[in-house]
DNA sequence: AGGAATAGTCTAAATGTTTATATAACGACT
DNA sequence: AGTCGTTATATAAACATTTAGACTATTCCT
């Protein structure tokens, strides 16, 4: 169906070898044969094939991404920012997506070693201890391989980039208990997921250097970390008044939850109850009141990811490399 | 440096024809001598090297998906359904951003066409004028596409799957109009856009159908789609304040905005002025006054496109299948 | 004129699979 | 003993490229 190589050889006079030559922008074929050729290529809409192309070459120009919820905007900023880096560096980028599932995680590692990809970066799924067996088959099939945006606790060998959670937290939360709260509730999703433990931890390491006594905090585990989740807690907080002063939240969509919920119920932020989020998302800003938040900034954990990669690619040890942290922003608006 | 079947067949005293046949489970081979092969095949961690299988096979088992920006809830979620169900139906699915570009679009169509996927749901970039001559490429060269979420204007070979936009906007439009409301703002983006240009005709049927005098309507078109685009008109609304009772937005995002710009200033929804929105993303309801508006179910989108998607690949022709309207639904929440 | 260098093209092997066809071994049947 | 089937395996070609190395013709030098 396709017209292939042979075909065009046979219809310029030369041989495919020529032909591959002419096509390849090689200086060893004569000017006016290779014009010959790409005209006949052109005039039939010659596309090669890549899967001959890439068993012959050997390599396949292209690199993994993983991701484990693409409907999250913070991972589809990242999707799309790697997406743009790997084109400038020359690489195809294969895009996964393992939809907070292991088993699907494991079938996508198996597909990115079969389609020989030359480095991957990955963002585990976000469920309790994650261990970075799965992807530590691809360093044992020889790829490099970086983590984003999260860490594995017990692989050493797969480097990491990501925003330095737990000094973030410490930063908002000990923002908020310079403005005078002394008693904070702390709003958070299941424990043992790597990103929120250390956000908790941050947020305790502000509260013990403030000297607020453990019976003054209270930490709520929410089964999910989502906006009804957060509404349904804040709820209770209303109604239970017990003088709370602060409502620190793990994330944006919980604290939108918080604020809307209060808002209904004629609390008044940040008068009488200031609320924070984490991740400064698009509708941060666009909260009827402009949540205090904490920006990650994925713009630098996409270009540092595939900075990372490439220096691995190109023969770098990950020992030498080590993780990378990056700073988070304090983003001051309404709510607190 | 990765193990082959040439190896296996070494190690387990047998040709490589036996190796390939026993790892895909042929019946020809013996018991006996398949287990030998899986287990050494187990042992040195195989995994089939996508491209000669593929070369060999002549069929890619891929389908492509283009859409033109995955920040956009709206197309993360049919990423994330059409990723689902191709899964489903024992595809694989390469996906693409054309990052609103048409150039990348160009090059992404090369890069489909080159790795031989067997079909395409595409979402063009949503730029004035679209015409589908890039994606035309595609049927040229014997691969069944669809357009979903949209449609191309002069291109019948290319089915589409979309919701009914201009109907769901009259729907709404002749719910607010049912209210009581005479003189509206309609807020859109830049004319040209298929999906935008269809919202608009909805909106002037219902008014038509209403009696509504030209004068009494104002059609405001922004650059941008955007929820600070949206902040600045409300803005203006609000100054001018020519009686004008209700607002009516292309989609959620901008109906936000003009939620919180008539928050701030006083102006109460939906006493004074109402508001309604397009979409139903997510924050629709977790706006400070939930949103009246229009859901896209997506779902059925990506069903019905990879439904017909398939029934093309299976040999339909495109004429018999003709477009594919989806109902929209009217959601009614606070703000009209 | 003869040899070397150069330019342009071709031959053939290689990439790692799949699969149609051939072959071999074995038993069963006449 | 020869024929036939069956079963299990091997051979070899095919998939569409790339590329090292061979070959040929031309030009340049002495």
């Amino acid at each position: 169906m396709a017209i292939r190589i042979k075909d065009i050889a046979k219809l310029a006079g030369v041989s495919p070898a020529t032909v591959s030559l002419a096509l390849n922008e090689s200086e060893l074929v004569n000017e006016e044969t290779r014009k010959r050729i790409l005209a006949i290529a052109h005039e039939h809409g010659y596309i090669p094939n890549t899967y001959a192309r890439r068993l012959a070459l050997r390599r396949s120009g292209m690199l993994g991404l993983v991701v484990p919820d693409i409907e999250n905007v913070y991972y589809a900023m990242l999707v799309r920012m790697i997406n743009n880096y790997a084109q400038i560096a020359g690489y195809g980028l294969s895009i996964l997506i393992s939809d907070n599932s292991r088993e699907l995680e494991e079938k996508i590692v198996t597909e990115l070693i079969s389609s020989r990809v030359e480095g991957v970066i990955c963002a585990p799924v976000n469920i309790p201890g994650i261990s970075g067996e799965i992807f530590s088959r691809l360093i044992d099939a020889g790829i490099p391989t970086v983590c984003a945006t999260t860490r594995f606790e017990y692989t050493s060998f797969i480097p990491s980039v990501m925003c330095g959670l737990r000094e973030g937290m410490y930063e908002i939360a000990n923002y908020v208990f310079q403005r005078g709260c002394k008693r904070p509730v702390y709003i958070s999703g299941p424990s043992g997921v790597y990103t929120l433990d250390i956000r908790l931890a941050g947020f305790l390491d502000a509260a013990r250097e403030m000297g607020l006594c453990e019976s003054s905090i209270e930490v709520i585990e929410l089964p999910e970390v989502t906006y009804s989740a957060a509404c349904d807690a804040a709820e209770k907080i209303a109604v239970a008044n017990e003088k709370v002063d602060a409502v620190i939240c793990v994330n944006d969509m919980m604290a939108l939850g918080v604020v809307n919920t209060f808002n209904r119920r004629g609390i008044a932020i940040p008068q009488d109850i200031v609320v924070t989020g984490f991740d400064d998302v698009i509708f941060a800003e666009a909260s009827p009141v402009p949540l205090t938040t904490v920006r990650q900034d994925i713009e630098s954990i996409a270009r540092e990811s595939i900075e990372l990669l490439i220096k691995l690619i190109g023969g770098q040890k990950p020992g030498e490399a080590g993780d990378i942290v990056l700073p988070t922003q304090l983003v001051i608006r309404c709510s607190a």
